[in-house]
RNA sequence: GCGGGUGUAGCUCAAUGGUAGAGCCCCAGCCUUCCAAGCUGGUUACGCGGGUUCGAUUCCCGCCACCCGCUCCA
């Protein structure tokens, strides 16, 4: 999956030419484009298509109180340590079951004392400092999770906004972990984008908003496509839940490796502005004509990258078209990079290009359009394939006679001659329709 | 961080203790009337740093990156 996004500019290798930075990924051409349609997607159908949930985009450098209030200060530095012998991990202070043998290929029949390393400390927040002096009272954090940033807006939006519980704050943006272990690709990266939504409620609807969300949120990866049969609902087990939380679901994708999560939505109860109302001394809530109360939060968390990649895995196919093996990304047109391919049939034909060169330029004025006329027509569609592009306008010497040209589908194949001039609204309207994934 | 594996061109592979070839891709030209045609020419690689050696892509050491398994995933 590497190689291919590699090949296609959709994501490169961080710092490739110094040979790597570790887990750590740049976005090409592509790539940049598919994100940024996966985020616009998301802010869509949570903030244009409804009016309970307004936006937000807080910094990323934050006061270091907010962390401590958080629990991330204490619970993102776990002391751990090693043992030699049987390779697991243990944290210091639960050492009750640091015995070898607990896998039996490597100890059978034993249980020997663990051979301890010493205990060392793993902050998996990103430190820095404010001002260039760097010292004990300048330590500052890059944000690990977005929503922090939410609950120490509340009073603000709250106070500037019309909104009432139940409503939303949402926000799109970078956040870091210095993870132990990173890997799996976009998988987990110690610097991601996140998608986030805080909806706060009256403490008694949170069950049933907690619910709604999950339902929501997997109805929005539907729409775009992605396969009904990739993607499942898994409520945490009581002895996974975070400190936070009184009940989380993940989205699961299928991906190549296994499920993983794609989105985590949380019943936060009301620890955070709690936490933030004790630490700050602020009062942080809800204050009605005869009701006063900390409103309780449902979160639906999702990576903006791991989207991204789980379109980008599922739209992927290969089929056989004339005895030849064609790749095509199959992605929704609201998430394809580019919409349209503008292909003069034949690419040196002057009278072509002069018709075709003012098609693309009036197409892309409206969407991300591209011009191809070099190699042979049937490669050009290729090359069209393997990045998405659902439709391309070819050209051809009827449209000098008539006026006619050719559009071709990714999907089916098929081609129809619509009116030169009827080629902007009809890609347009095709954007709009509804569409639905290979089975 | 631990254990195992991998590292030659954008991709798939090859060869070699005497400074690397092919196919595909890409670029230019010719040709070409709808699904990866053909011809000609061209660009691009031994992950990084040491050591051994007259000479290292090849042997040794270290590092880095990636993959698998642990661990951690607020």
């Amino acid at each position: 999956m590497a190689a291919l996004c590699r090949r296609r500019a959709f994501v490169f290798p961080s710092s490739d030419i110094y040979g790597g930075l570790g887990s750590s990924y740049d976005y090409g051409h592509y790539g940049v484009l598919l994100k940024q349609n996966v985020k616009n997607a998301w802010q869509r159908s949570l903030v244009q298509e409804r009016e309970d949930v307004v936006l937000l985009d807080s910094a990323i450098i934050l006061h270091p109180q907010v962390w401590h209030a958080s629990g991330h200060v204490g619970g993102f530095s776990d002391p751990l340590v090693d043992c030699r012998t049987c390779k697991l991990r243990f944290r210091a202070d639960d050492l009750g079951n640091a015995r070898c043998g607990r896998r039996p290929s490597r100890h059978p029949g034993e249980t020997p004392e663990c051979d301890l390393t010493e205990a060392r400390q793993f902050n998996l927040m990103f430190e820095t400092s404010i001002g260039p002096v760097r010292d004990e009272a300048s330590l500052a954090y890059l944000r690990p999770e977005t929503a922090q940033g939410i609950f120490v807006n509340f009073k603000n939006v709250t106070s500037s906004l019309r909104v009432k519980p139940p409503f939303g704050i949402a926000q799109i943006g970078k956040s870091f972990r210095n993870e132990i272990t990173p890997g799996n690709f976009l998988f987990r990266m110690r610097e991601f984008e996140q998608m986030e939504m805080e909806f706060f409620v009256p403490p008694g609807e949170a069950p049933e908003w907690y619910r709604y969300w999950i339902e929501e949120r997997r109805r929005w990866y539907l729409d775009l496509g992605l396969r009904a049969s990739h993607l499942r609902v898994r409520e945490h087990r009581a002895d996974e839940l975070s400190h936070y939380s009184s009940g989380t679901s993940d989205l699961e994708y299928l991906f190549p490796i296994g499920w993983l999560e794609l989105e985590g939505i949380a019943n936060r109860g009301d620890f955070d502005l709690s936490q933030h109302a004790r630490h700050s001394g602020t009062k942080l809530e809800w204050i009605g004509h005869e009701e006063r109360y900390v409103p309780h939060v449902v979160e639906p968390a999702a990576g903006a990258d791991r989207a991204a990649l789980a379109f980008l895995v599922d739209a992927y196919d290969e089929d056989e078209a004339g005895g030849e093996r064609r790749t095509v990304l199959r992605l929704h047109p609201r998430l394809a990079p580019v919409k349209v391919a503008v292909l003069p049939l034949i690419g040196k034909d002057a009278a072509l290009v002069e018709k075709a060169r003012p098609l693309y330029e009036e197409l892309r004025r409206t969407v991300p359009a591209e011009y191809d006329d070099s190699a042979s027509i049937g490669k050009r569609y290729r090359r069209q394939d393997e990045i998405g592009t659902p439709w391309a306008l070819t050209i051809d010497h009827q449209t000098l006679d008539d006026g006619t040209i050719t559009i071709r589908d990714r999907d089916t194949l098929a081609q129809e001659r619509i009116p030169i001039e009827g080629a902007r609204a009809l890609v347009a309207e095709r954007l709009e329709a509804p569409w639905a994934p290979r089975a």
